[in-house]
DNA sequence: TTAAATTTGTACCAAGCGGTAAAAATTCAT
DNA sequence: ATGAATTTTTACCGCTTGGTACAAATTTAA
């Protein structure tokens, strides 16, 4: 019989996920290339071994942290796939981008989009991760789009990966507006203004 | 009686905008942090002495990249402004973009998006340069709309400042998508699908 | 021919980078 | 108590970074 039991050995003296929230938010403001291993060990309050113990290497350790920013702060996203028409799902994901802009607490803009934009050689890994993870976005929602059409809810007359590539390049471009302006409401206008692009049901 | 003569010393075995173009290149493509000493020298085919002697460091040699930039690949954005209707601008420069990220023969996307949108504490300084351009664009299209409202080919009710927001919105999402997706036609469309929501003459 | 001025090539600097070896510390199982 | 397992701490590694000192080379002016 196996019983859960606690693990041999000097247990670990930081919380996974509250150091990974701290690497998260040091990569968010500095990017991969820009955030060191200081800054991120000192963010975290663990030392370099701790962290390679624990997360592997910088790069892996930017992997992860990519993960918890999308089911933390992208969700807005994934979950509006699920509204019914594709007119309702293009308001929540321009709207819902607008909101995520406007919170504080946390670095401005977007970790997939300025994590690693351009960098060095040594970077390239990362940025073609980043590059696959905006393309399954896309890839989702022009999904979506085509479902639509299918549905019958979105005009067969409209092209459906337009409009989700659309609909990405004005949440991308609010991403790398957000780094800079700091006014919430003018990115919410923004966002409604992008909104009247998009086709009304059966349109 | 005061005549240009040739300046006294060894002349410089370089030429200085050519230099300057191979500089911007690298820049463009691995943004300001990513660009390396050597990876600049070597592009620009002179040694580091020689860089820092022609253009003081690297920070001034990439302000003065992104003066060239400017005045060699977003010339269509300016040229617009001139154009007679707010419409006709939005045009231009939509479309401007578009065709501006189809070009080949120079790195994708858009160094002033990309050359340091997110960075270490050390690269801050070219980050607000950066910042403080796309402002200055922004300041510039609002600028050219308000006065369109003023000479009646732009309906009063519309909002200058979120109309121009909007298209800098969008083309700055097309940098970020253009430094991935390598499909020319698809960028045009989407110009043309975030033009649908800009108003009309008069509308 | 010599002196002043400028650029070039080489060689170097301190500081920071990502990453790790090794020993001390802490835990569980016996 | 003792040993095995794991984490922590400290110290270090080779390499790259942006930047520069210095002397040799090349030019014009006197």
């Amino acid at each position: 019989m196996t019983t859960s039991t606690a693990p041999v050995g000097r247990p670990r003296a930081f919380d996974l996920d509250l150091a990974l929230d701290k690497a998260l938010e040091v990569f968010w403001q500095k990017g991969y290339e820009g955030a060191s291993l200081p800054d991120l060990t000192e963010a975290m309050g663990i030392n370099k071994p701790s962290l390679y113990a624990a997360f592997g290497n910088k790069e892996q350790l930017f992997l992860k942290a990519i993960e918890r920013y999308e089911s933390l702060h992208a969700n807005f996203f994934y979950d509006s796939l699920n509204l019914p028409t594709a007119y309702q799902v293009a308001e929540q994901i321009l709207l819902g981008a607008a909101e995520e802009h406007s919170k504080t607490g946390h670095p401005r803009g977007c970790l997939v989009v300025q994590g690693a934009l351009a960098c060095s050689d040594g970077g390239q890994g990362v940025r073609q991760a980043l590059i696959d993870r905006r393309r399954q976005g896309f890839e989702q929602l022009a999904a979506r789009f085509e479902r639509a059409q299918q549905e019958g809810d979105l005009s067969a007359e409209q092209d459906a990966r337009v409009l989700a590539g659309y609909i990405l390049t004005v949440i991308q471009g609010m991403a790398v507006q957000s780094t800079s302006c700091h006014c919430p409401t003018m990115i919410e206008q923004i966002a409604r203004q992008a909104l009247k692009a998009f086709p009304k049901h059966n349109e």
